[in-house]
DNA sequence: AAATTATACAACCAAAAGGTTTCCTATATT
DNA sequence: AATATAGGAAACCTTTTGGTTGTATAATTT
């Protein structure tokens, strides 16, 4: 199956997992038990963050442990970063003009 | 319908779209024609992308010329960033710990 | 005016997503 | 040994997603 961390981040549920895993790894069912759908329900939605690499599950007797692997989220913002760099550009350009117009208040038309 | 921006670039299509307008603005045409999807497919991802604020569109004449709003995606760099002190906070525990062993390489078993 | 072009949108479809219940297995507990 | 607990997975269902074709409409060209 193919799984990427941007299909695995866009459903809120899974989001909200990751958060509750992010400072100390819980076992499947303390997970579950944070959201009124099913045990089975959450166990796919782990599964599917697994898949993708941002959870390691870490078996201790019958119970599995989640752990976050947040590294991963590097990849998501890394793709943002590209874009970063022209959003702000974009800003800054915007930035001067909005400056520029100002210093040359002599002429009629002006808006903020 | 709910739209938000993880959602919107979880699939690769839209992703690809974003990137095609991030320098200049297209029309829908020109963006379908890069994709071996229909015109009315690339159509309804351009659409979800307006709907959650990552594109605006811009008529002119019979065109709509789609143009990127990048920094809508401040909203998935802020959630990764919060992420990221764990993760990095994570790691620099690691390189001190292996430096600390690396130091003091007299003792057995040490962990921090 | 007629034909072409650019886009919007309805109707429909198959597959994937997200959920459920039910049952099974492996560890702990008593 | 018997029971309880934690997790895995099959079977099934409904809604959403991503796609299609076909039709309609508004500008542009010829």
């Amino acid at each position: 199956m193919r799984r990427d961390v941007f299909q695995a981040i866009a459903d809120p549920t899974r989001r909200e997992i990751l958060h509750m895993i992010s400072n100390e790894p819980l076992n499947v069912n303390t997970v579950s038990e944070n959201f009124d759908v099913s045990r089975t329900a959450i166990y796919k939605h782990i599964k599917i963050l697994t898949e993708c690499g941002l959870i390691v599950i870490k078996p201790q007797g019958r119970e599995r442990f989640c752990e976050a692997r947040l590294e991963k989220l590097h990849e998501v913002s890394d793709w943002v970063d590209q874009y970063r760099k022209i959003w702000t550009a974009k800003l800054d350009n915007l930035q001067d003009y909005l400056r520029e117009l100002h210093s040359k208040k002599k002429k009629h038309g002006k808006r903020k």
